[in-house]
DNA sequence: ACAGAATTGTTCTATATAGAACTATTATAA
DNA sequence: TTATAATAGTTCTATATAGAACAATTCTGT
């Protein structure tokens, strides 16, 4: 069969991510699409270190500390150093962070219609639980791929 | 309801890219996913105008500009004005870029055997439509963005 | 206790991506 | 015909993204 997944997924990213932006724009909101998914894991549990920010949001490592460097500076996001385990770096919100979930979240709504302009909820249903079982195949694949499989000879 | 189609589509796009250009390295292929995704139409329809290749991949005209001239660089396309109408750019692929496609085609499949993964061919069809659907959605709606709707007073 | 392995982040470098401003060309309308 | 508008790309600038190499810290087995 002649399937092209991967070539839509990746338009549909392409868009989405510049009509969102635009969006976030429109309604006075500064935080482009990295950051919005790093506040977006964070919104939901907060502090997180890096490395948990970067498996949730399937960013690599070095990624999620360069963007939140940005974030730092300007004043979204804290790090500090775990005392328990020096090697993490514990990353907070700030209360500016969270002075922005309730418009981020109108707006995420907003988008989310568009989105899914014409489809049932049923539909909806759906297509998300296709994306998590691809997701989840992906996310096995990397893991598998870093952690290749002992040679037990 | 609470969905997150963007946040997944995001997630995956993130995952499949990095995959997939492993995938393309393994088998000797140095090309990196916008590269690919460029490549891709061409090999359909060849040549195209940087404008063509824009709407066909879903990225800007600018980013289609400056990856074609890394391209052009690597002696994969080739660029010329277009005589009839010299506003226009015509990118064409070299007999290096042709040589590529088999070898190309072959990675691709088994990414995408990857990807869909657990999924009967009825799922696949479902799931691509959905996909298509929000493609146009979203196209549509920056396409009315960039023109927006004359003012008949 | 301590050498080597594993874990966790960061830095360095290169490419990808797009908005804004710009240049060149062609089309249009008066 | 010529001034203005529309079209097509490019350049400038800034952020996003990740691989590779690295540094710091903690764990493990002896």
């Amino acid at each position: 069969m002649e399937t092209k997944g991967g070539f839509y997924i990746t338009q549909i990213k392409q868009l989405q991510e510049r009509i969102f932006e635009r969006l976030l724009a429109e309604n006075g909101i500064e935080i482009s699409g990295g950051q919005g998914r790093i506040l977006f894991v964070l919104w939901k549990d907060n502090p997180l270190t890096i490395g948990e920010i970067s498996v949730r949001t399937s960013l690599a490592k070095n990624t999620v500390s360069v963007v939140v460097d940005g974030m730092v500076h300007k004043g979204i996001l804290t790090r500090q150093t775990n005392p328990r385990n020096r090697r993490q770096t514990i990353i907070s919100l700030t209360a500016y962070a969270k002075s922005l979930q309730t418009k981020y979240e109108t707006v995420s709504q907003q988008m989310n219609t568009l989105f899914y302009q014409g489809f049932t909820p049923e539909e909806q249903m759906t297509f998300e639980s296709f994306l998590a079982r691809i997701l989840k195949t992906l996310t096995k694949e990397e893991q598998t791929y870093k952690k290749p499989k002992e040679d037990h000879t």
